[in-house]
RNA sequence: GGACCUGUGGUGCAGCCUGGAGUGCACGCCGGCCUGUCAAGCCGGAGGUCGCGGGUUCAAAUCCCGUCAGGUCCGCCA
């Protein structure tokens, strides 16, 4: 079974499990119920219209009833004029009804279909079927939607070319996989509106249409057409908002915001992502780290039943000692060790750094040769000089001893004592990464995760969510050409107390009072308490190189608020796209957004980015220029086919 | 800006390394048969600028160069 197939049926299976919303008579007979949240509302809505049951909510105790359903035609089965089998699918599910006579029944047709719902004659029980032990018979089919045949299978089965997906988006949605996704996505937004809600958070709305902040990610713009010449920006993140309603008093703020970006796209990265987005005034990190928490609980709730998450606390320091990254996968059972203190004096050139750090993979002593090239070479890609590897040895039932390349520069207290160290056993393989502290744990860090991946399957196969908070990141991450320190997190970000008097004599030892969220290794957001005092502000944007003009041009409107009493305060934000592909079992944020973009950025459903008409341009003050090029207009799918050679006529 | 992978009837793939006529495989589609299937089955049929352009060659899906599109990653994402 592949992995998209098990993930949308762990999705239904979530849904179908939710406890909050005992069964009701799903048939004909149901009658709303109080609200429960997310997805079950959506399963348990009364049929109305043209409708009177819902084909996946069909069971035993419904047969006898007339019923009338709409959906689509998933499938037939056509053994002649006197019996075909019509698999009946809405997005509840499917249902079996049977027909006679001669139907013009294809596949995908939107049909409403009336019969008699009774159990299975003997024998024809089909378990695999939710709705398996009854069929619709006597059936009237009524044609409401004619289908050419489809350009794929909708079949979750059916692995389609993601291009052609994309290409009719609208086809692709009808797959129950990604229906199971959208709606596991709606689960989680009404879970997190009610969890903030019941913390005392007001949804407020924010512009989209804001204010070129020439500092972190680009901005796509926006012309301005009252004011030829000059551009609104869309927000990558309301953050500046948040903090002036920080200062308008209204305490708790959230937001289920839309950010957008104009940066290469990934796995994990949209032009547009969505974020749940807080900030609250009073509190402090581990006031904002519990709201956030709550939330999230309530979120994976509504997917998963009850299950109590834990959320662990790691500093910045320990995640990079211990993982090698700053959002460890606390799936994978493995650590690293610092080797430092046995290899101090070592007579091993290639061991002879500020840092060693060694990774213990239990069982990799069997690696082949070739396989270790391979890592070395992964290793030196990733910044390491090298990749120092032992294979660990037990002869004779004596310790464990190291045997590699390097070994014979060891002296056998060190090999012992690295050995020790590590914890290897025979038949172990022990990595090394010797440089400066950071880049030997980065390495290994990467190395950890993809050997995982390769070696512990079964870490990765389980529906298992291990969150866990970062805490107390530095301040400052490295330094620019000019030597100036760059903010990790963004400059409003406050330093921790104890460590102000370091501001400008040892800024990168600076920590911050910034944290993110993690979950099997995908950063799912972050958030810091604000600074809210000008004079720590100025000397922060003093040790960033920002002189008192800069800052009042970029943030001027922002500087002045805080001087009408602004108060402590701290927020959040993270990923709903990232943490919705986790619970959906999917490694592809496209797989749970309704209308995605490729990586170059391009809608193939509807072609856009598109060029605009002369008319269009001369409107907004622009010119384009381009070296010669005219401007893309390659087919793209079926809108384009209609619109994409006449465009000038249509697009205003 | 860079690295790597992919592109062959509607869909998914084989063929490419080692050049020799697109009878290649499965699904779908069209026609026929079929009263208990559930990825129904059986018989027959149609359907292809091998992404695009150029080069090498007697001959290119296959080798070379370029280009476009999709994906994964690096840079980028305060």
């Amino acid at each position: 079974m592949s992995r998209h197939e098990r993930s949308a049926v762990s999705a239904m299976k979530a849904q179908a499990n939710q406890p909050a919303s005992p069964a009701e008579p799903p048939g004909p007979s149901a009658e709303p119920k109080q609200a429960p949240l997310g997805s079950t509302l959506i399963h348990s809505a009364p049929p109305a219209g043209l409708r009177s049951a819902w084909c996946g909510l069909l069971g035993p105790k419904d047969a006898g009833s007339q019923v009338r359903l709409c959906g689509w035609v998933a499938r037939r089965r056509d053994h002649g004029e006197h019996l075909k089998f019509v698999d009946l699918r809405d997005r509840t599910g499917v249902v079996q009804c049977v027909v006679d006579g001669a139907h013009d029944l294809r596949a995908e047709q939107a049909v409403a279909i009336t019969g008699t719902l009774r159990l299975r004659p003997e024998g024809t029980v089909n378990r695999d079927l939710a709705t398996g032990e009854v069929e619709v018979a006597q059936c009237r089919v009524e044609i409401l939607g004619p289908a050419d045949p489809v350009p794929f299978s909708l079949e979750d089965r059916a692995e389609v070319d993601e291009a052609v997906r994309l290409r009719h988006r609208y086809l692709d949605l009808r797959r129950p996989r990604l229906q199971a996704n959208l709606i596991l996505r709606h689960g989680v937004n009404s879970a997190l509106r009610s969890a903030m809600a019941a913390q005392g958070f007001v949804e407020v709305e924010t512009p989209l249409l804001w204010t070129p902040t020439p500092e972190g990610a680009r901005e796509f713009a926006v012309p301005s057409r009252l004011q030829p010449g000059s551009f609104y920006v869309l927000p990558q993140s309301p953050q500046i908002a948040k903090q002036l309603l920080m200062v308008s008093g209204l305490d708790r703020y959230y937001q289920i915001a839309r950010c957008m970006r104009d940066e290469d796209l990934r796995a994990d990265r949209q032009f547009e992502f969505t974020q749940l987005d807080m900030e609250a005034s009073f509190v402090g990190r581990d006031d904002v780290v519990g709201f956030v928490s709550h939330a999230v609980q309530a979120a994976v709730q509504s997917a998963r039943g009850g299950m109590e998450l834990g959320f662990p606390t790691l500093s910045w320091d320990e995640a990079m000692d211990r993982f090698g990254t700053d959002k460890p996968d606390l799936r994978i059972p493995w650590e690293l060790v610092d080797l430092k203190k046995p290899l101090q004096t070592t007579a091993a050139k290639a061991l002879q750094a500020p840092a060693v750090r060694g990774l213990l993979v239990p069982g990799g002593g069997s690696f082949p040769r070739a396989r270790l090239e391979v890592l070395s070479d992964r290793a030196k890609s990733l910044g390491a000089a090298g990749l120092a590897w032992f294979k660990v040895a037990s002869p004779g039932g004596a310790g464990p001893d190291l045997e590699g390349p390097l070994s014979k520069f060891l002296s056998d207290q060190e090999r012992f004592e690295v050995a020790k160290l590590s914890g290897a056993s025979g038949g172990d393989l022990l990595l090394m990464v010797a440089a400066t502290r950071r880049v030997a744990c980065e390495v290994l860090g990467q190395l950890r995760v993809e050997l995982a991946r390769a070696e512990l399957k079964q870490v990765f196969t389980k529906d298992d969510l291990a969150f866990c908070w970062i805490v107390d990141f530095p301040l400052f991450d490295g330094i620019d050409e000019a030597g100036r320190p760059l903010s990790a997190h963004h400059p409003f970000t406050m330093p921790n107390p104890h460590d102000l008097d370091m501001l400008e004599t040892d800024p990168l030892s600076v920590r911050s009072e910034s944290y993110d969220l993690v979950c099997n290794g995908w950063e799912l957001g972050s958030g810091s308490i604000r600074i809210h005092r000008a004079d720590i502000q100025r000397r922060v944007f003093d040790v960033l190189g920002i002189p008192p003009k800069e800052a009042e041009a970029r943030f001027g409107f922002l500087l002045e608020a805080f001087r009408y009493g602004a108060p402590p305060h701290g927020g959040f934000a993270f990923g709903v796209d990232r943490l919705v592909a986790i619970l959906a079992g999917e490694d592809n944020i496209r797989e749970v957004i309704a209308f995605p973009k490729t990586q170059s950025g391009a809608d193939l459903m509807t072609g856009a980015p598109k060029p605009l008409s002369p008319a269009r341009l001369t409107e907004l003050g622009l010119q384009t220029r381009l070296s010669g090029k005219a401007p893309p207009m390659h087919s793209a799918g079926t809108a384009g086919s209609l619109w994409g050679g006449n465009m000038s006529g249509l697009d205003r």
